[in-house]
This record gives structure tokens, sequence and C-alpha cells, in this order.
DNA sequence: ACCTCCCGCCATGCT
DNA sequence: AGCATGGCGGGAGGT
């Protein structure tokens, strides 16, 4: 096809052949790790030299390397050929690539570790697809393929397509075959997943697990393990033990085997993870909080060291993915007692899908109908077979399904028109650039990627807003003010919160896909349909104001404080967030994000583990407890007594772009509201005003499902900024005294 | 010394 | 049995 403006739509294989192929030096891996972050020189690519490490780039420089490294086929030629395969250890291609260099020589040739980081190598995968691609395409995706392009093993294709897979921005087709979606669900998947974290209250979690880390620290008693009860309660005991992958309609998995394994899988981590970004009210993550989590999910009996430590390197895998995405960025919290590595959620900010959950939202009536339909889209896929037990689906569901499917039809049958959404918005825009070399590098590729390929101007556009968008950024920073001020005031009684998990979760319909038929993909929107969707749940996120305060407040103790660098808001980044789109585009974008409305829910299935008796206690607690979180969400001050920890909070920023991403994507009110809650806001791309025309069926495929309310549903989605605020604050408490640090990282 | 996390063995489960 | 997936953790590069 002829693509329009971008290429957003040409194959995305084809993608990466567009690259133009500068000249690949086998250094030019090694260049990436350096590169610098200017992309100025978008244009012209010079011939790649390869550079040494500490010589100063040029941007053109750069970019060749860039490319280089990235392209597959040029790493294909060369690399391939002989270099590359270090692993194989093929000592003839060494050899011919490298007679000249003496063993440390070819040594250094060799590509370092860095360069070929599973983060690298996610911007390279990332690379060949664009953003929101366009349905009417083929949008394949074929590992063997891929992993020879890219010149990696399989394995590691595998690694990265489960996390994408857990964003619903591939989906399986078959063996050895993905679909890939790009961002289209993106948002209505984070929305989803953020309701499915409310309800599994993680936020209560953290906090939890902050609280007890203070007290240990304080030697309060006894030395707490992810055994707690109330953990656990999450965990298992209401019936609803761990959760399940969270399916998108149309993007649920089409293969037993992978379904098999589906509880355990690095998809179903990578969920977690994200939601808890989604829940927290500061947004940021510890690793080794969210290994707690996780692992108290699975088992919290056993937290033996190995397995937290086994937990981490997953951790590390999806954090890697997540940040290619730029959905986080790695940053480190200081206390105390040391510096944790923690991640910091810098996409869009997320208002819960409201599945109908929480009355709270704010949908139009239409919106509502949209969504509905596209949830029913949903549950029929759902239902449709798959039996796992795991799943539930929510009876609501059922309802839409009939419309569900007219709008499917018309999906389908309507005519795709491209999509313009440019792919600037992802990734390859993003001028400012995580700190990571890497990242940089990849980044840079891809913008040359795109400007080879596509003829842009748009692309520079989408680079120049991105800056601008970056002041937007800001919003943390009122929000480290706050903290500061703030956490004493957190203070609440540590048992004040009952983390229990609240039996709803259990209740939750998770959507189950179905597999079977064909493949839902097909019927993603067209980008006319696209705007027709609804708002999102984001809505709501206005009402959080309050929680505003609250949130600032209440980041936890660690994460809190570095956000707001400033920093971060200038990346913003625009860059890859879909969200950022250039004027015209961003309808676009916004469209996209906005189908997602209805949002399904996970439901946890049932793990082995937990002793049934403590499964009822905290069954019956959580009832008792849910009802209370749904108040609870608003932050009984000044219960509890502890010291605050949050004292003095150190940023250290480097790149920090953070949230700007998301301010970038959603309208300017939007980021105001951020600045001014401080993150707590939720805001919607949807709500956007986006005129959409409509059709509003075709939304439907991106919608999840979302659960109808779910009986009760405890946090509103504004309540959900809330919640977390609570949260945090929470933890806040627990944490006191220690001083926390936020710096974002680098690159190294 | 600690943080990261690459790498690939090998289990799992479908064909 | 063969192949596709992907859990898992040893061990090494980076800082």
């Amino acid at each position: 096809m002829e693509n329009e403006k971008e290429n957003l739509f040409f194959e995305p294989h084809k993608r990466g052949l567009m690259k133009t192929p500068l000249k690949e030096s086998t250094a030019a891996n090694t260049v990436l790790t350096e590169i610098q972050p200017d992309f100025g020189p978008l244009t012209t690519p010079t011939k790649p030299k390869e550079i040494s490490q500490g010589e100063p780039w040029t941007p053109t420089a750069n970019l060749k390397m860039l490319i280089s490294a990235v392209s597959p086929e040029i790493r294909n030629r060369d690399q391939k050929r002989g270099l590359f395969d270090n692993r194989n250890g093929l000592p003839e291609a060494k050899d011919c690539l490298h007679e000249h260099l003496s063993g440390d020589e070819y040594e250094k040739s060799q590509p370092s570790r860095k360069e070929k980081s599973l983060g690298l190598l996610c911007h390279k995968f990332l690379a060949r697809y664009p953003n929101y691609p366009n349905p009417a395409l083929n949008n394949d995706i074929c590992l063997d393929e891929v992993a020879e392009e890219l010149n990696v093993e399989r394995r590691r294709i595998y690694d990265i397509v489960n996390v994408l897979e857990s964003l619903h921005m591939v989906s399986r087709l078959a063996k050895n075959r993905y679909t890939w979606h790009g961002r289209h669900n993106l948002n209505q998947t984070l929305g989803t997943l953020k309701s499915v974290g409310e309800e599994n209250k993680y936020a209560e979690q953290i906090m939890m697990i902050k609280k007890k880390e203070y007290e240990q620290e304080f030697d309060f008693s006894k030395s707490y393990t992810i055994e707690d009860p109330i953990i656990k309660s999450n965990t298992g005991q209401n019936g609803h033990p761990d959760m399940c992958f969270v399916e998108l309609p149309g993007v649920e998995f089409r293969a037993a085997s992978v379904n098999s394994r589906k509880d355990k899988s690095l998809r179903v981590m990578s969920q977690k993870f994200v939601m808890l970004f989604l829940v927290s009210t500061p947004q940021i993550v510890s690793l080794e909080i969210a290994a707690k989590i996780l692992i108290g999910e699975d088992h919290v009996e056993d937290l033996d060291k190995s397995k937290f430590k086994t937990k981490i390197r997953r951790l590390y895998d999806i954090a890697n993915v997540l940040s290619s995405l730029d959905l986080i960025k790695k940053v480190h919290v200081t206390e105390e007692r040391g510096r944790k590595p923690a991640f910091k959620w810098t996409g869009p900010e997320i208002s819960p899908n409201s599945s109908g959950l929480s009355p709270v939202l704010p949908f139009a009536p239409s919106d509502l109908e949209v969504r509905r339909s596209s949830k029913e889209n949903c549950a029929k896929n759902l239902f449709s077979t798959r039996g796992k037990p795991n799943f539930t689906r929510h009876p609501s569901l059922i309802k839409l399904v009939k419309s569900i499917e007219s709008d499917r039809r018309k999906i389908n049958s309507a005519p795709s028109s491209p999509v313009k959404t440019n792919k600037a918005e992802g990734s390859q825009n993003s001028a400012p650039f995580p700190s990571k070399m890497a990242q940089l590098a990849a980044i840079c590729k891809m913008q040359l990627e795109e400007q080879s390929s596509e003829p842009r101007k748009k692309v520079k556009v989408q680079l120049a807003r991105s800056v601008h968008c970056k002041p937007v950024a800001p919003l943390d920073t009122p929000a480290n003010a706050e903290l500061e001020m703030t956490a004493p005031s957190l203070i609440q009684p540590l048992g004040v919160l009952p983390l229990i998990p609240s039996p709803l979760s259990s209740a939750v319909p998770v959507i189950l896909p179905q597999a079977p038929s064909g493949p839902s993909y097909a019927i993603y929107l067209q980008p006319t349909q696209a705007q027709t969707m609804t708002p999102p749940q984001g809505l709501s996120p206005t009402v959080c104001p309050t929680p505003s305060s609250n949130a600032t407040r209440s980041k936890d103790s660690t994460d809190t404080t570095t956000e707001n660098t400033a920093n971060d808001a200038p990346k913003s980044s625009a860059s890859a967030r879909p969200g950022s789109l250039p004027p015209g585009l961003e309808r676009q974008g916004i469209k996209n994000r906005d189908r997602e409305a209805a949002g399904e829910r996970g439901s946890k299935r049932a793990s082995m583990l937990e002793d049934s008796g403590s499964r009822k206690r905290f069954k019956e607690d959580l009832k008792g407890v849910e009802n209370v979180s749904t108040v609870s969400t608003s932050p009984a001050p000044g219960t509890i007594p502890v010291s605050p920890r949050i004292e003095a909070v150190s940023v250290i920023p480097e790149n920090a772009g953070t949230q700007q991403g998301r301010a970038t994507k959603y309208d300017a009110s939007v980021l105001v509201q951020n600045q001014t809650n401080g993150q707590s806001v939720a805001v919607t791309g949807a709500q956007q005003p986006v005129p959409v025309t409509p059709k509003g069926s075709q939304l439907v495929a991106e919608s999840f499902f979302r659960t109808p309310g779910g009986p009760t549903k405890p946090t509103g989605s504004s309540c959900v900024d809330f919640d977390g605020a609570n949260n945090t604050s929470v933890g806040t408490l627990f944490v006191p005294q220690r001083k926390l640090e936020v710096s974002t990282e680098d690159v190294h």
C-alpha cells in the first residue's frame, strides 16, 4: 500500500526493511550504546563509523550507528554473517571478520552485553512495527523471521512478545505467528489492568509491604514476610487466588499450550507489574515490592531467597520491555538503607476501565453503549470457549454480545481508511530519551527509520511537539513539594486500612478469551471508528482532584519524591507515547486511546496455595474491607501515628521524562490537572474532545470488556487514584523516617 | 560487592 | 518423537 503519511500501515515487517542501511560496522552495536540523544540529523545518515566510547558523536553518526545496529538487514548481512553470533561461537565467521583483530580486539568488536540487552532488542523489534497499524493490512509477525532478522535467538523474542501480549499489543495467531496490534488497544488494556489492580487491592498490598518493612526496620516485632495475612489475603483466599491473565477480546490466546502456562507466564507477571504502577499513586514501584507482591500471590509461603531473586530477574526482563515502550523508566529510590531499583510509570494516565464497575465513571451514555458493545464482543470471545476454569466472566457481558456482534460486523466490513497515526507517536518521536544509551540509540534509529521510510516531516513535527509537551510534565514537581509536607499527615494507623483483598475481586469478571474463531483482531477499528470511541474512563480522573493532594502525599515513600523531578516533565517524551501525536494525528491517537472504554477485568485464578482456613477468614475480612476500601479510599487522616519517612527526598532525575508522556498525550487541560494534582490525575486520552465519527461500533475491538459493575466496586475510577494515594500514604507511613530519593537512572 | 540480566538448559505440552 | 514455548537460574558484564 501506499502509505500515506507515514508508512504506518505498511506491513510491519516491511518497515524494517525500509531502513536505510548505512553501513554497518560491526561496531555498530557498540555504538548504540553510546549514542547520544540527539536526533537532529535524522535526515542524513552518514556513514556510520564506529565510535569509540568516549568519542563525541554527531547526531548523524549516531543515527547511522543506530540504524546499522538496529536494522536487521544490515545486521544480518554483516553481523550475521559471522560476527554476530558469537554465541554460536563460530570461529570462522569471526575470523573472517576480524582476522586482523587480536583476541582482545576481537572481543571488543563483539557486541557488548548492553548491545544485546533485551531493552535494545525490544526497541529494534518495536521499530519494525507502527504504533497504530492499519488493521486492514497484514500485521502478522513471524517469530522466526524476526528472530533471524534481529539476530537473536527465538527465546529472546518470546520474552518480548510475551510482555507485548500482556498489553495486547500483539496476539498470538498461530504457531510462530503473532499479529501486531500496536497501541490500538493499549489504553484500554491499561484501563482494564488498572481496574483489576484496584480490585486486587494492590495499592493496599503495597502499603502493607511498606509498612512491614518499616516495622521491621524498627524491629517492631516480628519480621514479616510476605506471608502476612494481608498479602495472602489477596492472594488466595478469597477465592480468587491469583489473577489470571487479563485478556481482551480478540486478543486472546489461541493456543492451548499457551493457555496452560498462562497463569505463570511472564505475561501475567507483566500485567501485574503494570497494575502496580497503575494503582500506585506515585506510580513508582520498586522491584522489591513488586517481587514480593507477585510472590505473595503465588505462594506466600515460600518466599525464599531464590524465588525472590528469580522474580526480580523476571521483573527486569519485563521492565526492559516496558521501558522500551516508554511505559516506565528506571529510577532509584533511596532510603536510609540504601538505594533500591525502582521504576516509574511514564505511560499514559489511565483511568480504570470501569467497565461498569464504578458508577463513578462519567461516561456519556453513548459512550457507555459503545463500550458495552465492545465488551460484548469481548464477552463473546471470552465466553466462547476456553474453558479455563480460572477465568470468570462477568454476567453483564453476556448482554453485550449481541450488540457486539453487530458491531463487529460493521467493523469488519468497514473500509479501513488508513489511520493516520503517526508513528511518531510512538517512541520514535521521543526525542527526549530516556537516559539509557541503548534506548536512545534505539530511538534514534527508529526515528531514522521512520524518516527514511516515511516521508516525513511529521515525525519531525512530532518531535518538536514532544519537546514542547514536556513542560507539562511538571506535574511532578508540585507533587514533590507537597510530598514532603504531606507526608506527615499521611500517617495513618497501620491497621487502618484493610489490605485485604476484596472479595469482589474474585467476583470480578474475567474475560476469557476465546479463541476460537477468527482472529478478532481483525476487528480493530479504523480510524474513523476509533474516533467514535467513547471517551475512556479517563473522565473520572477529573474527579480525582481531591486525591491529588492526597496523591501527592501519598506517594510512597520512595517514589514520591522523585517524580517531581522537573526533568521528567520535559522529556516527556512525547515521544514514544502514542498519545503525543501531532495535531492532526492526535485525533487518531486519541481515538485509539479511547476505544478502550470497556475494560474487562481479569479474575484471578485460584491458585493453589493458601490454606483454606485463612482464606475464609480473609474472605470475610475482605468483604468488610471492601466496603471499607471503597470508602477507605478516602484517606483517613491522622489515624496512624507513624512517623513519616519521607522526609527528605532527593530526586535525582536524569532524564526524566516521566509523566510527561502522559501529559503529552493528553490535552493540555489534562495536563494541567495533573500538575495540579500531582499525578493523580487520570486522564484518559479519550476524553479529548474528539469529534468522532461514528461508527461506534468499531471500537469494539478495542474495548475490552469491562466488567460491568461488579458488584461493588471498590473504587471508582476517581477513587482509584485516591486509593492509590491512600495506599501510598500508608506506605509512607511505614516508611517514615527514611529519606527517599528517587533518581532516574540513565543509562549508566 | 551489588545490580543487571544474558544465555541457554530443559520442562511442558501440543502436533 | 519433534517442535514450539517459555520457566528458570547460573553466572558474568557493568558500575
